[in-house]
DNA sequence: ATTACACATCTTGTATACAAAAATATTGAC
DNA sequence: GTCAATATTTTTGTATACAAGATGTGTAAT
């Protein structure tokens, strides 16, 4: 199945965006784009509305479109959003779990806990992406499923950030085992509240976070 | 603040869709839509992008797009998922909310009651928006303000389908007040279990939500 | 009769052309 | 020099034109 170029450039300009090529508040300037990418407005125009419905950019009418990155209050929002929506994971996920995804999330805990000590940063990323899918999976609702992982993806670059905090990676492996055991016991209040608390910005996160913020922002 | 041509056409589709103009399966043709609205492919194709981002059609590329009305287990799915969103939306707001807003939901409440004694269906329909509206609103948290107010509104016509249950619309009544009753306790449990209580599928509302497939999905 | 292939047609995806609104520059009055 | 009104330029939104993939049909071979 292949896919159009306009979904390909609407990838490409989020990435871009990701990692600050396009600052904070700039305007995307349609034909820069198409010749950017050697193609007619068209294409560029479809792309741009598609990244406007997920919430990366702002179209005003008759003006164009800007760049919106999160701000401080708005990234809270999302990451206390992301922290309930992966507990409805957790507790639905607690009774209706199979044994070969307990054993999954095990052997996936198993590669993070490699990459931590291999001071391996992105394989533990990669890692703790798998974690977090089989999680979405296991909830047995895959709309609930298609929307964990939407929010997962706006909220990558920053959640990425977050992992360079120093001592974060143990942590976060300790947090990963609490919901697996929480799991494998079926205590689906457990597991919900531990997924929290892995996700849920607070404590040192917050700081963290604000701090990174000057980066990604402009 | 104009919108513009391909933002209306989206809007004018998506009522097509819910009302069932357009049967599931159905393909959608740009040049037939074009003449339709008397306007160009151009502002179609980017309405039916919108409209394809939100769920409602499937675009399947150098295809088509295809009016993709949920089945039953999505429809399941996507109720569970809203009634999670409103019950973090109570929690929270079991702490947050204002004075005022506690006057609004009993002031909503109360013509929502006075609709039901009227049999007034579309009234009732009316403040109960409101009322969850004014929820969503008072958890204080924007995002999740904007994500619940989205997945209500996708799940609009099948909510409308199921207030003709009979007896429904009493039975609702008293849901409202025991949601208001525990916000005013600041009980955030009580308050998140009444609400889950009230929107989602379970008991006769699943066996009437299923009928009620058949009038909306072809 | 059925299958395979070539051809014709239709439909989507992209490029270009045009129209209208917004942004910017220019001119003139005070 | 500042402000306002107007002209010019840019830029978005829409229409049309073109290219390429998908669909459908007819014909020939088995």
């Amino acid at each position: 199945m292949e896919r159009k170029r306009s979904d390909i450039i609407a990838d490409e300009l989020e990435g871009l965006i990701f990692d600050g090529t396009f600052a904070n508040s700039e305007r995307l300037d349609e034909v820069q784009l198409a010749e950017r990418f050697s193609v007619s407005r068209t294409p560029i125009r479809e792309a741009l509305q598609r990244l406007a419905q997920s919430g990366l950019v702002e179209q005003i009418p008759r003006r164009g479109v800007f760049v919106r990155q999160p701000g401080p209050v708005e990234l809270i929002e999302m990451f206390e959003v992301m922290a309930e929506l992966e507990a409805v994971c957790a507790r639905l996920a607690a009774s209706r779990i199979s044994d070969d995804a307990l054993k999954d999330l095990h052997d996936t805990n198993a590669r993070c806990n490699a990459a931590v000590e291999a001071q391996d940063s992105d394989g533990y990323y990669r890692e703790n992406e798998r974690f977090h899918a089989i999680l979405y999976r296991q909830s047995g609702n895959s709309f609930l499923e298609q929307e964990c992982a939407r929010l997962h993806r706006r909220l990558q670059p920053f959640r990425r950030i977050q992992l360079r905090l120093r001592g974060r990676l143990k942590q976060s492996m300790a947090e990963h085992e609490a919901i697996v055991s929480a799991l494998e016991d079926g205590d689906g209040d457990r597991a919900a509240s531990a997924i929290k608390a892995h996700v849920a910005v607070q404590g040192e996160k917050f700081h963290h976070l604000m701090a990174s913020l000057k980066s990604v922002a402009a």
